[in-house]
DNA sequence: ATGACGCCGGAACGGCGA
């Protein structure tokens, strides 16, 4: 087994550009951090800020404009195996993955499925289902993998905040329950669960209402991890202070180390 | 409580988010 650690963040960033200056900061603050995942980058791959790049970090981005986008931030140069989830036809950026230091890691923004009615919910579940075929691909090569990111899914009724969402929100909607589920009893494991079995985590709070200050939130940025992976984990962190700051994304970074 | 807040595009306010 590998004994050195490796450390893998998610952030829902909520626009890459209006927050740049918050990433930089927390990667200074998060040297252990090897890889950080971010989702809805919302601009084009030429408008990923330079900064990154500028200051010696490795960056690879799968992007477009206004919506979305997804990409991966490292500290030493990884291979990007794809910029897209095979199987999802769909054409908005919500997924790319990287092996780095024998790990592979997929980086997904999971639809929210609220819009666009049953269509739109449809696509979320479609997600779901090019997710578990690629879980089936990197199970049966044996790969150690994770998914990592924000799934748009509180897996069960202690993942939420009681009056956060109505019965019928397509983030505790029992299909997409179910497909969460699916992918743990193919063999996946919610890290945050394996080292918290019960307990109110949240990583989502909204910008209206006060939802931070009255702490009404949503466990809905996960990790998944493959079974070889699953054995090698040693801590999850929410870092819940960064929403405190100022122009915060409404998600907070969540830590995986290995 | 089809609202609040905040991003985007494009230059006002609708679409979208969760």
């Amino acid at each position: 087994m590998n004994a050195t650690p490796f450390t893998f963040a998610s952030w829902n960033i909520n626009s890459i550009r209006a927050r740049a200056h918050h990433v930089q900061d927390w990667l200074e603050r998060h040297p252990e951090c090897d890889l950080l995942c971010l989702q809805e980058i919302k601009c084009e791959d030429s408008q990923f800020p330079a900064v990154f790049a500028e200051t010696g970090l490795h960056v690879a981005t799968s992007g477009q404009k206004a919506y979305n986008g997804v990409a991966l931030i490292g500290r030493r140069p990884f291979t990007v195996t794809h910029h897209t989830l095979p199987g999802f036809e769909h054409p908005s950026a919500r997924y790319i993955e990287t092996e780095i230091d024998g790990i592979t890691i997929g980086n997904l923004y999971l639809p929210n499925g609220n819009s666009g009615g049953e269509d739109g919910y449809a696509t979320k579940l479609a997600f779901f289902d090019a997710l578990a075929a690629r879980a089936r691909v990197l199970l049966d090569a044996e790969k150690p993998f994770a998914f990592i990111g924000d799934f748009n899914v509180c897996p069960t009724s202690e993942d939420l905040a009681s009056t956060s969402l109505p019965p019928d929100d397509a983030l505790i909607r029992p299909e997409s329950r179910a497909a969460f589920r699916r992918l743990e009893w193919m063999g996946l494991t919610d890290a945050l669960r394996a080292l918290y079995p019960t307990g109110r985590y949240y990583t989502f709070w909204d910008y209206q209402a006060a939802a931070f200050h009255r702490n009404s939130g949503l466990r809905i940025d996960h990790a998944l991890l493959s079974p070889r992976l699953t054995e090698r984990l040693k801590s999850f962190e929410i870092d819940k202070d960064e929403r405190a700051k100022e122009k915060a994304s409404d998600h907070v970074p969540v830590l995986v180390t290995v």
